[in-house]
RNA sequence: UGGGGCGUGGCCAAGCGGUAAGGCAAGGGACUUUGGAUCCCUGACUCGGAGGUUCGAAUCCUCCCGCCCCAGCCA
């Protein structure tokens, strides 16, 4: 932290600032700790940023270390995924760690703590491990295979080593307290049998290290000054303490504990996500609509934004529940400044401009970004034919319609006035075009009398239209806390209908036939939108990362009945 | 009825004994060639509740209430 810096801290934070001026650490070294079975979400970015924030604020180091002590849930491309998160969110690690590079390390520590009387090899079954484990409130009773000798224990432990031993015929304890108040201190397991290769160690082990036994002891060798963690793990820093006093470790790293981030109609829960995937109810962990890393990033979302988001949210204790609407904020706040405005039309309504000569067409120049003058100016093809928004048109407009409607004129942007003369209809009686017509005089989108034309709209030249396909998310449940399913019900009940919505016959101005995949756009009026990696020349893809504040709706919505 | 954590406006969140920051959301207004953006303004007479200490308390003490987490050979 820059001296003088007067920016409120957050808790941890605070802390460190006392342990540098107290001299308790020198560097602030921190660790983003994954376990490599699944892909990271918007709640690990949280850890992420504080992770790596802090270092880079404190001017320090954050490694990227994989806690793959559990081979039975980890895989290669899990690992893989993750490193490119954690590279795609912007941030550099200062070292690639593993836990399962540490295993040689915890098997000494593992003797020491036997030696010292401190572990001991327990051949009960994983049933009566937790039978006399007690309950919340009953003490737990002591293994009849607490008190054997160290030699015997010593010799046991070898012997899990070596595999003489089935999974589930024994495990290493701590040797603690059965009647301790915290369950996590009634001789917790240490190692267990697992018959499985590991995706980094292969079958070089055959029992592997529990969290609580390892997490402190990898801290203690990569030298990590504040290990960070959620909540839940505030009952387990007592052991954490515990395995790190009892031996002779390197360096003496302390538990920090924060809340986990909840966001709004939304979960987080690898088991559900999983859920939704393999019930097809989304396409993959990139699906969008999903709040992966991988999924955000698709719906096109940029890093900046997500790390803005983390550090909007705060940093704290209490279990929040933060509103998805702060996430599009960080994302509609970048994007004004960065999106090139483009016009396309969602859903066609043909216009013909009939005192628009025939065969005439002329280009118009258009501002990319009013906001960013310096992203200058490109020509739009303008003509006869026109498509404008359906949602533009009203026969029978209500108070307050700005949009275009019988006789009235609006503006079409940055090219001309336009005055609506005529509506045809089909057989059934839908609006198929309007015949229209311009004033010469208001090109580029004013007059010289000064008239006033409250709506502008967005367009299309029919004969240069580009077809494109857009594809409109929105949020993937209805109800704002997940956590408070009504009993029985499951989050079937509360999947939100119109999560996606695929329109097809959208135009598009001549430019976004040359996007790329990841291009950023706003569709002037209407939203923000990214290319889909799905995108083609002949058919280009556009996702909707999120609408434009959209204050009409607003107006239509509180209206409502009294037209 | 064990242990741990937390309770500040709708949602986050500062505040660390001196008289309630900020952001999002909401409402009102100005401006506008995006009903976008921008710019103003409004909102806790009060900090879960009740007592107490103090000249003074969201901040200290006591009691009470509520919510979350823990009984994996998961992390």
């Amino acid at each position: 932290m820059e001296p003088g810096n007067e920016k409120q801290l957050n808790f941890i934070e605070q802390i460190i600032v006392e342990d540098l001026e107290s001299g308790r650490v020198q560097e602030v070294i921190t660790r983003f700790p994954p376990e490599p079975n699944g892909y990271l979400h918007i709640g690990h970015a949280k850890s992420i940023c504080l992770n790596f924030g802090l270092a880079e604020s404190f001017k320090g180091k954050c490694n990227l270390r994989f806690d793959d002590t559990n081979p039975e849930k980890e895989e290669e491309h899990y690992m893989q995924a993750i490193k490119e998160d954690v590279g795609w969110l912007g941030f550099q690690w200062a070292q690639l760690c593993y836990a399962s590079d540490y295993f040689e390390q915890f098997y000494r520590w593992a003797v020491e703590l036997v030696t010292a009387g401190l572990a001991y090899v327990d051949r009960q079954s994983p049933e009566e491990i937790r039978q006399t484990r007690g309950t919340l409130t009953e003490p737990g009773e002591n293994s009849p295979f607490r008190n054997r000798s160290v030699e015997e224990n010593l010799d046991l432990l070898e012997k899990m080593r070596k595999g003489e031993f089935d999974e589930g015929e024994c495990v290493l304890r701590a040797k603690i307290d059965m009647s301790h108040p915290n369950i996590n201190m009634r001789d917790p397991v240490m190692y267990r049998i697992l018959k499985k290769a590991h995706y980094r160690t292969g079958n070089h082990w055959c029992m592997y290290p529990m969290y609580d036994f390892a997490h402190g002891y990898e801290d203690a060798i990569e030298g990590i000054t504040h290990s960070i963690c959620t909540l839940e793990f505030a009952d387990h820093r007592p052991l954490y303490d515990w395995f790190l006093d009892n031996v002779h470790v390197p360096s003496r790293p302390r538990q920090y504990e924060f809340a986990r981030l909840n966001l709004s109609y939304t979960v987080m829960s690898k088991r559900l996500l999983l859920g939704l995937i393999q019930e097809g109810i989304v396409n993959g962990w990139d699906d969008p609509r999903m709040p992966t890393i991988q999924g955000l990033r698709r719906r096109g979302y940029t890093p900046s934004s997500i790390r803005r988001f983390c550090g909007e949210i705060g940093v704290a204790k209490s279990n929040s529940m933060v509103d998805y609407e702060l996430l599009e904020h960080t994302i509609r706040e970048e994007l004004n400044t960065t999106a090139q405005r483009v016009m396309v039309v969602l859903r066609p309504l043909k216009v013909v401009i009939e005192n628009y000569p025939e065969g005439r067409e002329e280009l118009i120049e258009y501002q990319n970004n009013p906001e960013d003058p310096s992203m200058g100016t490109r020509m739009v093809p303008f003509s006869r034919e026109i498509y404008i928004e359906q949602d533009d048109f009203r026969e029978d407009p209500p108070k307050k319609f700005f949009r275009l409607a019988p006789g009235k004129e609006v503006r079409l942007k940055h090219a001309y006035y336009l005055t609506c003369r005529e509506i045809i209809k089909d057989t059934s009686g839908n609006i198929v075009e309007l015949r229209c017509e311009y004033d010469p005089q208001s090109r580029g989108g004013e007059t010289a009398d000064g008239r006033k034309v409250r709506g502008t709209l967005h367009w299309v030249s029919a004969p240069h239209a580009v077809n494109v396909e857009v594809r409109l998310y929105d949020k993937l449940f209805t109800l704002k806390n997940m956590s408070e399913m009504e009993e029985g019900k499951s989050y079937h009940d509360y999947l939100n209908p119109n999560s996606l919505e695929v329109l097809r016959g959208s135009l598009a101005e001549p430019v976004l036939k040359e996007a790329k995949p990841f291009d950023r756009f706003q569709f002037l009026r209407q939203g923000y939108y990214t290319v889909d990696y799905e995108s083609t020349q002949d058919t280009p893809i556009f996702n909707r990362i999120v609408a434009l504040k959209d204050t009409w709706a607003k107006i239509q919505s509180k209206g409502l009945g009294n037209r």
